[in-house]
DNA sequence: CCCCTATTCGAGAATGGTTTTCATTTTCAA
DNA sequence: TTGAAAATGAAAACCATTCTCGAATAGGGG
């Protein structure tokens, strides 16, 4: 891991939720100025292929970025969108449900159609306090 | 809702699954050939509003469309993509605890942040059968 | 320390799905 | 029929992301 990487690693390590890749390029610009944005897409593709940070798609048309930080999935949590204003709010209650629910998805999939299943994704949709009353 | 929205929206009705805004533009096409893409993108973007299809990202780059079809979800189904080879499988079992787990989810952000769930979007990754042997 | 080779880097160009623009066509109520 | 509003398609614009490529860097022997 060069000093590059790290710093890009550093930016998302040290700020909670939901960056986009030029967002975390000015991050990063701002104390390492060499930085150019094509690393910043190629590491962070590189470390979304070993599994240090989680890519999400909030349907605003760029990519999103966290860091899974924390062995087996401490700090999961899943993404509220609201519709109306686009907001992006982390919910991580109901876990123990949740692993539940999801352990029985997983054994379902493993048994009838030999998928492995190494992650996934749940996101909500709705409208947020604000635009509820707007 | 005029015959060039009908014709978008009777393709993606005829068809299971997964099709791009590219692949409905060839197929509405063929049988309506003064269609244009664009007209295929204001649509799609439309009847995703109104609520009548829902919209996924799988990874590709490209947007996937689906009809909702069937009252209050009864045809709601996951997806569990294969960060292998790129293919996706619907996967609808589980409904009952996904049910109770998801109602459980939406009590708790209204009743905290007065947030109004109208939809969710879960989704799986692993790798498939043949490429858990290659 | 110094080569040497492979890797990584950044700038700019290219890519490609999606959106915008705009003039034309269609719709539909009066 | 008529006229305003909405919808349409072709082409251009948009923009996040990827590709290209020559320069810079890393880091393990000598």
């Amino acid at each position: 891991m060069t000093s590059a990487r790290k710093a890009i690693f550093d930016v998302l390590s040290q700020t909670r939720g939901h960056l986009s890749a030029e967002e975390i390029y000015m991050k990063v610009h701002a104390f390492y100025p060499s930085i150019g944005l094509t690393s910043v897409y190629r590491t962070l593709q590189i470390l979304v292929n070993i599994g240090l940070i989680f890519k999400f798609d909030f349907g605003d048309g760029r990519a999103r970025f966290e860091v899974v930080e924390g062995p087996s999935g401490q700090d999961h949590h899943h993404h509220f969108i609201c519709t109306g204003c686009g907001r992006v709010i982390d919910y991580s209650d109901f876990t123990a449900e949740e692993l539940a629910f999801l352990k029985k998805v997983e054994e379902g999939l493993a048994r009838k159609h030999a998928f492995k299943i190494t992650n996934h994704n749940l996101q909500f949709y709705g409208t947020c306090n604000s635009c509820t009353e707007a």
